[in-house]
DNA sequence: TCTGGGGTCCTAGGACCC
DNA sequence: TCTGGGGTCCTAGGACCC
């Protein structure tokens, strides 16, 4: 079924999509100004990928996502300056954009890490791009970081606004109104529009389909036919209908996930215990964050999926009675990976995932190990609090063994905000 | 040699029930 | 020849996003 929004929750107004320009190089850049101007890119998890780049560092043709080995002679011939990613800085920095933006508006969907909806309800009076412009000019303010503006009735449009204002117009673009609308869809990639990825980008391709304008002028049943209605959603929203509303309160989560890629390829059970411990432990720690327990948890390894006999295999385990006890969870995590460990494979990576939450005051209790649950769950408090004041891993499982290979980050900047011992020394 | 991590939503198909 | 059928719940897998 389609939902149709209300029309008064829905009345028209004009949402304001503010982007981040290449969120984690610019937060890099704040601290090295020298770097304005020059290309910087900021890589994964073990150096692996690409996962942000300044426009320099685009028209130098390095691709988003691509495996940073494939780049690194381009990155040298240039000079390309390289950042292992550092996300404490990055969150830090995100919470700072946020609260300036919450200043601009009473309404405010926090999309990602980068990006934010805002709803311009009740300031048409004055022009919507000025607005905007302060917007912008606040956000250089206060956190140095540059950001872009679209500006639309809707949030797929918003975000194409946002694209046009990533390339030209001071980074603020007004798509609200309809001769501007045809205009832009008309030479707009349909492959560019937010939700239609490659599998969708090939139907469309097939079917003649190469604008956003097509697409929106398409026939609605028919587009619903080839891309459910997740594809009907976004041609409505491309005329200007508002289907995907604003959501201002975080929803719950449904799962969460730790998951590492190892820095070398580990053959034993006994290793790759350790390693899943590990993740339950960080895993563990953000549900008792939300004061939660899980019902289920999954455990999965695979090989490196660039091969051709690559394995993966993932099992889930249930608990009759919800759960949060780092102990318990690994238990069941060594049972799941018993499960699926084929020896004589190189495993890659690894990784937990829980889920099936329930808020811990809620829980069933079982009659039969609940003082157990009990004694549980007062030490996890303990080792929380512990861990919070003195560090992570202060105190931890012997499950998860004494090495601390690490991940490879040969680059990563200090934590200049939030780590006393990386603060920034003046003069 | 080296290829991230954390999420959401939708659909199809199987199990089960009456 | 032909063997109920409709509803609900759950899960796995696909697609997409940042």
């Amino acid at each position: 079924m389609l939902s149709t929004p209300s029309d008064e929750a829905m009345a028209a107004e004009t949402l304001a999509l503010v982007d981040c320009n290449s969120f984690f190089a610019s937060c890099e850049r704040v601290f090295q100004p020298r770097l304005k101007n020059r290309p910087v890119i900021v890589l994964s998890n073990n150096d692996g990928c690409v996962v942000a780049r300044t426009d320099e560092a685009k028209a130098l043709g390095i691709p988003m996502g691509v495996a940073f080995f494939k780049v690194r002679d381009l990155v040298k011939k240039n000079g390309v300056h390289v950042f292992s990613s550092n996300f404490a800085l990055y969150g830090d920095f995100s919470a700072r954009v946020m609260k300036t933006l919450s200043g601009f508006t009473p309404e405010l969907e926090i999309y990602s890490i980068d990006e934010a909806f805002l709803s311009l309800k009740g300031f048409e009076s004055r022009s919507l791009t000025d607005y905007a412009r302060s917007i912008r000019e606040a956000v250089m303010q206060n956190v140095g970081i540059p950001v872009s503006i679209g500006l639309a009735p809707t949030k797929v449009l918003a975000k194409v606004a946002n694209q046009v204002a990533k390339k030209k117009n001071g980074g603020v673009f007004d798509l609200s109104s309809q001769k501007t609308q045809d205009e832009v869809l008309n030479y707009f990639p349909v492959e560019d529009i937010w939700g239609v990825g490659r599998q969708s980008t090939e139907k469309l391709h097939r079917l003649g389909i190469r604008t956003a304008k097509q697409l929106r002028d398409a026939e609605p049943c028919f587009i619903q036919k080839i891309l459910t209605v997740v594809g009907r959603r976004i041609l409505d929203e491309l005329k200007g209908t508002p289907c995907i509303r604003l959501e201002q309160e975080s929803r719950n989560k449904k799962q969460m996930i730790c998951s590492r890629s190892f820095g070398k390829p580990i053959y034993e059970l006994s290793e790759l215990k350790e390693a899943v411990a590990c993740y339950v432990t960080r895993v563990a720690e953000r549900l008792r964050g939300e004061k939660s327990v899980c019902n289920a948890l999954q455990v999965f390894i695979q090989t490196n999926r660039f091969k051709e006999d690559a394995y993966f295999n993932i099992t889930t385990l249930h608990f009759i009675t919800g759960t949060s006890a780092t102990p318990r969870l690994i238990t069941a995590a060594h049972e799941g990976l018993e499960r699926i460990y084929r020896s004589g494979y190189a495993y890659k990576k690894a990784g937990v995932i829980l889920l099936d939450f329930t808020l811990e005051n809620q829980k069933q209790l079982s009659l039969f190990d609940s003082e157990q649950q009990e004694a549980d769950e007062k030490r996890m408090k303990i080792v929380d609090q512990i861990n919070r004041k003195m560090g992570q891993d202060t105190v931890k499982m012997a499950a998860c063994g004494t090495e601390r290979a690490g991940p490879r980050s040969e680059s990563r900047s200090p934590c200049y905000t939030t780590r006393w011992g990386d603060l920034l020394c003046v003069g």
